[in-house]
DNA sequence: TCTGAAAACACCGCTCA
DNA sequence: TGAGCGGTGTTTTCAGA
C-alpha cells in the first residue's frame, strides 16, 4: 500500500461531501458529483481499501454527556523509556476521561485531551491518574475555552 | 434544550456501538442491544435531536492525503482582544492545513493542530501564516510523533 | 415499544466505451 | 480499465396497535 494515494477530482469531491455528512447516500453522492451511484460505491470502496478512509465516527457533544469541561494536560514522563511509556500510554487511553493522546517533540512528552464533569473531577484526575504515578515528572493543565474542528482536510495542491 | 441529557442503558449501548462503527445498521444495532430496529431508529433520532449526536464524520488518514507530518502550534496573540482574535480564528480555520483549533487558558492563547506535507511546508506555514502576522506574538512548534484517539467517551458514573 | 408492510437503498452481476 | 445499467436482497422508515 503506497504512502500517498492518487486522487482524482471525483474522489476529492466525494471526500468533501462525506466529511460534511458521512451518511450521505450513494444516490445523492452520485447526483452531486455527476457520476453513477455504482461508480460512487466503487470509489468509496477503493478509498476504504487504500486506507484514505479509516472509518466512520460518531461526533458527540461531551457537554451533553455530562462532561462540560475540557482540558489539555502536558505530561513529562521521566525517564522517557519504552518500558515506561508503553504502559503509560495504555493507561491514559483506557481512562474514560481521555479524548485524545499525542506523543510530541519538545520538553513535554505527551499531551492529553480530556473531558470531565467539572474542576473537582479534573483535579481528581490530575492527582490520582497522573501526578501520583512515579513515571510522571510534571503535569501542566490548561483549560479549553472553545474549540473548532477545521476542514475539509484535503491534499495540498488539490487537482482541480 | 438541557445542558445534559438523561441517557438510559439502551442509549449508552447504542452510542458505544456506533462509536466503533457509525455505519452499523439499525438491524444489527437492535440485535446487539436487544430491542426492535424501529426502536433503535427512534433512539438515534432522539439522540440527534437532543444534540448528543452532532453528526457522522469520516475519519481519514492525513498521510494518505499527502500530509504525513502533523504538528501542534502554540500561538500567543497580543493584544488578546476580541477585534484581533476573531479574524485570527477565522483565518486559521480556513487554512487547509488546520485540523483543529483550541482557545486555551495559560500563557499561550491558542493551540493549532496542523497536517502538512513535510518540514518545508511546516516552515512555510509558520512563517507565512503565523509569525508574519502582527497580532501573533509568539509561535512554538511541536511535532506529533504519534497520536491516539480514545474512547468511548461516555457519561461519568454510567447509569447501569 | 413492537409488528409488519412499503419504499428506498446498497450492491451484485453484466454490458459498453 | 473504468463507467453505467438493471435486478435482487437488505435496510430503513412509517403506519398502527
Amino acid at each position: 500500500m503506497p504512502d500517498s494515494v492518487v486522487l482524482d477530482p471525483v474522489d476529492l469531491e466525494i471526500l468533501r461531501l462525506l466529511q460534511n455528512d458521512a451518511r450521505t447516500t450513494y444516490r445523492d453522492l452520485a447526483a452531486a458529483v455527476g457520476v453513477a451511484p455504482s461508480t460512487c460505491l466503487d470509489r468509496v470502496a477503493r478509498l476504504r481499501r487504500s486506507g484514505v478512509i479509516l472509518g466512520h465516527a460518531l461526533r458527540m457533544d461531551p457537554a451533553k454527556l455530562g462532561r462540560p469541561l475540557e482540558a489539555l494536560l502536558s505530561v513529562q514522563v521521566r525517564p522517557h523509556r519504552r518500558e515506561l511509556i508503553g504502559p503509560f500510554v495504555e493507561r491514559v487511553r483506557a481512562l474514560p476521561e481521555s479524548r485524545a493522546l499525542f506523543h510530541l517533540t519538545g520538553p513535554d512528552d505527551y499531551l492529553v485531551h480530556v473531558a470531565v464533569a467539572g474542576t473537582a473531577d479534573l483535579q481528581r484526575l490530575v492527582l490520582d491518574e497522573f501526578t501520583s504515578r512515579r513515571e510522571v515528572a510534571r503535569v501542566e493543565t490548561r483549560l479549553i475555552f472553545q474549540q473548532w474542528t477545521c476542514g475539509p482536510m484535503l491534499p495540498p495542491a488539490a487537482t482541480a
